[in-house]
DNA sequence: CGCTTTTGACCAGCGC
DNA sequence: GCGCTGGTCAAAAGCG
């Protein structure tokens, strides 16, 4: 990341050096001119390079106070790291013994759910009477409706041994019966090809009976969301349960390419997509599959190898009591069973396998406070309910060929240059990171400084909506946090901040500040940078045509 | 013409 | 063993 930056702020140099000359040029080509017109031209160019000197000076700003993150961030990462006795006692566990006394940590194999918005704590014990009515009916819940910020971090462990038998079952929050078979019929566990070489062998090797898969759920309106990648469709099948059809792609960057991944929307919801990933890509892959590549392959690393340590599995299965903090629930489960836990959580993730992990991250909640977001109307009608959008917005044209799209027609941007884009708000501190990697596209450095700063300013409104609320950044940072801390290693910190480009930034602020205040630790000084972001708009755009 | 999508057939795993 | 289901294959069709 340091040499990141390094590469960016050297870009910026050169940048800069390149407009002086610029500067230097257009005053020799008209230095002997005596025509007015040429004059207001020149001083109009000198204008826009002023512009443009000024627009690198931000970026350099940006740089600095990313580099100071970074050296005050690894500082404290280290102090974390050597303060810990047991690696194992991780920010997680510390977290969930401070509101759980009998909580356990991760073990064997466990699912990690990222839940976003939709169900905050208190309206899940408020409801958890009526929801259990509605549930023992066979009814049909939709609670993702509810208004309200909550982000869910869960890991579900359904070893009986290592859990309290507190019914929790009962108290969670609701999902209901068709919905959570359709999920598991969406991660239902891709059978393993015999001879199938891939990258993620070296995880196999480790796990040879788990094969770890990503779901995201998204609202989507079209058939596929955008992750930057190519895509073969190679089959379809209509699931039990669910009477929508399952699309199976796989990747066609490569012919060898291993990885796969399954689409399928959500029969209670129809705008909800269930996308599910496996392996990882054995190619090069455009930047704008980086992140999702990057942050789906390293998520399944991390399941497996957090997942390595354990003990057996049980027939039995349940779940830990949900830990809340700043409205953030966590969740633990082994889904060392192939059965169900005998509770629905909205957004919550569950294996169907034990040889199959699986980590799922639901964007598809909606939360109150995030309606305060400045979004379009048709930003909202789109895509209403989907809260974090790690991504920024600097194609070619300026505009947004984000990855995370929305619409079939995805490919004509993978070559723009995008990034991941985790629902809306991108948080401020990734901007710079994200802005080197769209420049180093070389369509990128021709891109309009006006429109850029157009954007920036409707990013920087939509990041002071973030910033103002500091219950969405702890709940955003506790969940990265308590990824982090699953197993307590510094290093677990480190592969998931190089691994996931789009949480990197983050964590390397407010993440580390949540681990902080949950272990009594004073919290760091959180960075005041501008930041970067956009919304989905433009992810649509071509679905709205 | 090459690539993608569609779709019926086939295979494997699992439960009864 | 049989049926069900999920996942994959591959030929045909569609598309630019």
């Amino acid at each position: 990341m340091e040499e990141t930056l390094k590469r960016k702020d050297h870009g910026s140099e050169i940048k800069e050096e390149n407009i002086n000359e610029s500067n230097h040029d257009i005053d020799e080509e008209f230095k002997d001119e005596d025509v007015p017109k040429m004059d207001d031209e020149l001083e109009s160019a000198k204008a826009k390079m002023n512009e443009a000197r000024e627009e690198n000076q931000r970026l350099k700003t940006y740089l600095d106070k990313m580099m100071n993150d970074y050296q005050r961030l690894q500082t404290h990462f280290k102090n974390i790291v050597h303060d810990k006795g047991s690696p194992k006692k991780s920010t997680y566990t510390a977290l969930n013994q401070r509101h759980h006394h009998e909580f356990q940590g991760p073990d064997d194999q466990f699912d990690v759910s990222l839940t976003l918005g939709r169900s905050s704590s208190i309206e899940l014990k408020r409801d958890s009477s009526l929801k259990r009515d509605e549930r023992s009916t066979n009814s049909v819940v939709h609670d993702r409706d509810r208004p309200g910020l909550g982000l869910d971090c869960r890991t579900f462990d359904t070893q009986p041994s290592l859990l309290p038998k507190q019914g929790l079952a009962e108290s969670s929050p609701l999902r209901s019966v068709d919905d959570l078979k359709e999920e598991e019929d969406a991660e239902k566990c891709l059978p393993e090809k015999s001879g199938k070489v891939s990258e993620d062998d070296e995880v196999s090797q480790q796990n040879p009976a788990k094969k770890a898969r990503v779901s995201v759920r998204v609202r989507c309106n079209t058939t596929t969301m955008n992750d930057g990648c190519q895509w073969r469709k190679y089959g379809q099948k209509i699931a039990k349960g669910n009477p929508c059809p399952r699309a199976y792609y796989r990747c066609s960057v490569a012919p060898s390419c291993p990885v796969r991944k399954q689409v399928q929307r959500c029969s209670q919801d129809m705008s909800i997509l269930i996308t599910t990933y496996e392996g990882k890509h054995n190619h090069t892959l455009p930047i704008a599959a980086h992140a999702m590549a990057s942050t789906t392959s390293a998520a399944a690393t991390m399941l497996l190898s957090g997942s390595s340590t354990s003990s057996g599995a049980s027939a039995a299965t349940t779940m830990t009591p949900p830990v809340e903090l700043h409205g953030l629930h966590y969740y633990l489960s082994n889904s060392s069973t192939s059965s169900r836990p005998p509770f629905y959580l909205p957004n919550s993730s569950f294996s169907s396998s034990s040889s199959c992990p699986s980590i799922t991250l639901d964007l598809t909640s909606s939360s109150s406070s995030m309606t305060s977001f400045p979004l379009p109307p048709r930003y909202n009608n789109l895509n209403s309910s989907t809260n974090l959008n790690f991504s920024t917005s600097f194609g070619s044209n300026s505009t947004l060929p984000i990855s995370w799209g929305y619409g079939t027609n995805y490919h004509k941007n993978i070559q723009m240059g995008s990034s991941l884009n985790f629902g809306r708000q991108l948080p401020e501190n990734l901007y710079p990171y994200y802005s080197y990697m769209q420049k180093t596209n070389s369509t990128v450095a021709a891109q309009n400084q006006r429109s850029l700063q157009m954007d920036k300013k409707s990013i920087e409104s939509a990041t002071k909506a973030i910033t103002a609320d500091p219950s969405f950044q702890s709940a955003l940072a506790a969940a990265l946090t308590t990824i982090i801390g699953s197993d307590g290693s510094g290093s677990q910190a480190l592969k998931l901040e190089q691994s996931f480009p789009v949480l990197s930034s983050f964590l390397s602020t407010n993440s580390l500040q949540a681990s902080k205040m949950r272990l009594g630790s004073p919290p760091l000084p959180s960075s005041s940078s501008k930041s970067k972001s956009t919304s989905m708009e433009d992810d649509c755009r071509d679905e709205a045509r």
